[in-house]
DNA sequence: TATGAATGAGCGTTCATTCAT
DNA sequence: TATGAATGAACGCTCATTCAT
């Protein structure tokens, strides 16, 4: 078999990217270091240069993805004199169809009850709810919401949208209307 | 080893309790069959006559236990007669620190990131959200709240929970406070 | 569960059938001793008041069986009166798809390979070996034969069938034709 | 334990090797894969490397024997310029106890009823049987014989021979000069 | 850096068999 | 005679991990 030797960056990058996407096809237990590797044709071996153990390669995946995707949304949520108002409007949130990935899309579409896609949300939900806080509080200071316990409103802006995210009855755009609707009721932006 | 032959209904739930304790404490993956039967004191093959496969047993496990927690809680919320800001502030939310049993207290300060947590309080949620929809229905045609779209507004009150619940730095007590002042500012009840 | 009680020699031979057709369809490692008890509506613990172990249970119900086969056979092979020239045009031959009960046939057309198959089919072989080396000992005594060896003369007689009777390509009738008409050209009966 | 690594092909024949053996001498069932891989001085696991199952690994030996039994055999009836008559007198016939390995041997002398050794026979003589009919072909249109069938006749050729072979009274040398001298009888070579 | 054959412990599962009723 | 819950010993198989090359 030919002998591929790559940066040890891109090779670790690339384990992490081939590790999440089988972890999330088939769930932690069902992907097997042997199926990486063969996924990446390239011997069993070669992960233990990389990472200590299995446990370890999982969740610095899950920790990365979520960060790439927590990164994405933020760069909306952090646009320079845009009001909180403006902000919801914009975002993408969890639920928008309209991502360009195939990840993020799985995210909101995932298979419901399948065990990575509830602990990639959680993790999602856990890295965003301080950085709503944190517009909250901005948008706080501006004078735009009167509210006393922003950490509160931040988790159940944050994590309320799982309800909604698991719906499967009503079609993904007009759960994002509703979503925003409600957040704006919530806040009262309208 | 002494045979001791029960009623197959008492077994039977001899063995989801012993499971849903292990499952509980070690996860799933780390709780083999072995050590359930030894739990119990009997041998392994006997869970076998009961439920086709450890899957199996898991997800009965955690579904019978999910609904005796969302009865204990439905008891409180389909208290005729009560307006639903009663309800509100009699209710033990999620995470009401005063729950009398081990499980709905480590329900709430489980280990983080523990997925079987992580799955409970899933599995609670979604059994959770259509009775908080209905309340909020009830509480509409009652002219307590103006609210549109209950569907996500029930959504948001059982999920976001979630959010609270899993923040360890702040005191169980003042976490139900705040939850409650939320939902009743969030409703307008206030 | 009503409780049926019968003549031991009733239930035992309900037991014997019951485990051949099992056997039969499935292997024998393939057919457990809950299947059997399963299938007579009858407690697992049963089958071990009439055999001591499932090996037993087995060996009884195949000698049985081929017992049965071979009676059939030796019925019209010992018809007296008879050249051994009508005896082989009258025999059913293991390959006679007229035979009027589903096992017989099935011996002859059961899955190929399989194991149970072979052995009965062998064991029905071991038992016919010596009978139809006693009707060519009388034929012989009778002058229509000359053959000095009729036990090995027998033993292909008898064997040499399971040849045909494993070839799947031609209809059973044409297969019977042929054994018989190889069977007096090699007696020189023809 | 020393670590021991083997060209594949060199591991995989020492597996079925390995393994034909146990199967032999204790049967399918009473051979385990650890039994196969203490054998071996081997981690049990190795043998999955090589094969997906037990039945594939079971499977595929018996059909290698079967295969290197009758290649053997083979290059004996198709030694060029032979008549028929020559063939058989040379051949070695299963029964041939002069067979200089063990497993023939075996074949002819196994445990009489043992599963194995009737698969085996078995896989052995649908092996043969279109070989034999090639000879009886080539021998008729020589004009050696003088046969219709020769599917038939070479069906009963092969087949026959395992009456003989599981007659354990008469002395194996007794029974290849019966066996050869029928043949001859019987094609009308004598 | 990379290979991939080999390890070895452990798990889920099956099932012949037993025994208190 | 019959029940069926319970036993317990294997067994097939998986797979994270190691290591000689």
């Amino acid at each position: 078999m030919p002998r591929i030797t790559k940066a040890p960056e891109e090779r670790r990058q690339e384990i992490l990217d081939t590790a999440m996407r089988l972890f999330y096809q088939n769930g932690y237990e069902k992907t097997s270091i042997a199926d990486i590797a063969q996924e990446m044709h390239v011997a069993q071996g070669l992960c233990y240069r990389y990472f200590p153990s299995k446990e370890a390669l999982f969740d610095t995946a899950i920790d990365q993805y979520a960060g790439q995707l927590v990164g994405r949304m933020t760069e909306i949520l952090r646009q320079p004199g845009l009001t909180l108002r403006e902000i919801i409007l914009q975002m993408p949130t969890f639920l928008d169809t309209e991502a360009d990935d195939n990840f993020t899309y799985k995210l909101c579409h995932g298979p419901q009850g399948h065990k990575l896609h509830q602990q990639l949300s959680m993790a999602v939900c856990a890295k965003m709810q301080p950085i709503v806080q944190e517009q909250l509080d901005l948008a706080k200071a501006r004078g735009e919401i009167q509210v006393e316990d922003t950490r509160t409103v931040a988790s159940f802006c944050v994590y309320g949208q799982l309800g909604v995210l698991l719906c499967a009855e009503i079609p993904g755009e007009e759960r994002v209307r509703r979503t925003k609707a409600f957040l704006l009721e919530m806040l009262h932006l309208k």
